[in-house]
DNA sequence: CGCGATTAGTTACAATTGCAACTATTATAC
DNA sequence: GTATAATAGTTGCAATTGTAACTAATCGCG
């Protein structure tokens, strides 16, 4: 007897993935926004270059898994606000060399507490095994996803 | 001395989570698209209507989390491409009845495999315990999520 | 060298989305 | 019973986003 393919979109793990994804993401950019005029992108270039200054727009790129024109247009605003300056490789005058000013590294300082209270808040109701188990797992998904890669034909 | 705040983007959840979801969405996205021409919504539409026959439009907005604009405009197309049927409710003519029309049912039977497909591909790597851990802590995260809302001020 | 291929980054345009305002219908309060 | 509020669903418009084409610079191999 075969098998009836009993899909329940509320076990589905992307469809609840996707869920969950998204109601943090929102909640998040909400208070980003509001607070800071900050977009996700631009809070994640900001993000890295906090950690990782005279980073190229190609190497945040690699990094944060963005897409290359989000990455152009969120170094464009984040350059009109004053919260990054950009200057051009000797080597290769192609590569811009990103850095955050001081108002850049203010806005991360600000940011960054309301981002870990977050996760925190978040985190809270799991023990320490679940937490480590969720890690673990997300690192084998991520691999596996980009290992899967677009679904193949047939 | 005071913990430095050490927010590392590869280590933050919000950001891990969205990373792995739009992989995720990404492949599945294009193989519903070039196999069914189906957008996610619709396939989410169609996916709650294959188990739960007859609810209105604004069910179908509380069990999949989706936006109430994004069901109507995936209702619509649905419907265009004769996959859903809608019927006005008797007692409240402003409720609808939807249900899938014999081709949506054979479009569902289509994508439905493919679906379980990937997800099974997805989890191939994760022990039974791993699996039981995501599920529980998915759960749990979703609840959480939901709980803590949009980030409350100050 | 020199010319085709690559790489960095931007721009233009189309598709998606999200919000707010709107219509139609039903429920509620007085 | 009428007016006010609430609910279902749609539509219009503006903002976001994604794709592809483009410019500029460097690389690589003859």
């Amino acid at each position: 007897m075969p098998k009836p393919v009993a899909l329940q979109l509320e076990n589905f793990l992307p469809y609840r993935l996707s869920v969950l994804t998204n109601l943090i993401s929102s909640a998040i950019a909400g208070a980003y926004r509001e607070r800071f005029g900050l977009s996700i992108p631009e809070w994640r270039v900001l993000a890295v270059l906090a950690s990782s200054p005279d980073l190229s727009a190609a190497e945040v790129v690699q990094r944060t898994a963005m897409d290359k024109v989000a990455v152009s247009r969120a170094v464009r605003s984040l350059l009109n606000e004053g919260r990054l300056e950009r200057r051009m490789a000797r080597a290769d005058r192609r590569r811009s060399v990103l850095r955050l000013t001081t108002a850049g590294r203010q806005v991360h300082g600000g940011v960054a507490p309301f981002a870990l209270a977050y996760e925190r808040a978040l985190l809270k109701p799991l023990s320490r095994e679940e937490r480590a188990a969720l890690d673990r797992v997300l690192h084998i998904l991520l691999g596996r996803a980009t290992q899967i890669g677009p679904l193949r034909k047939r």
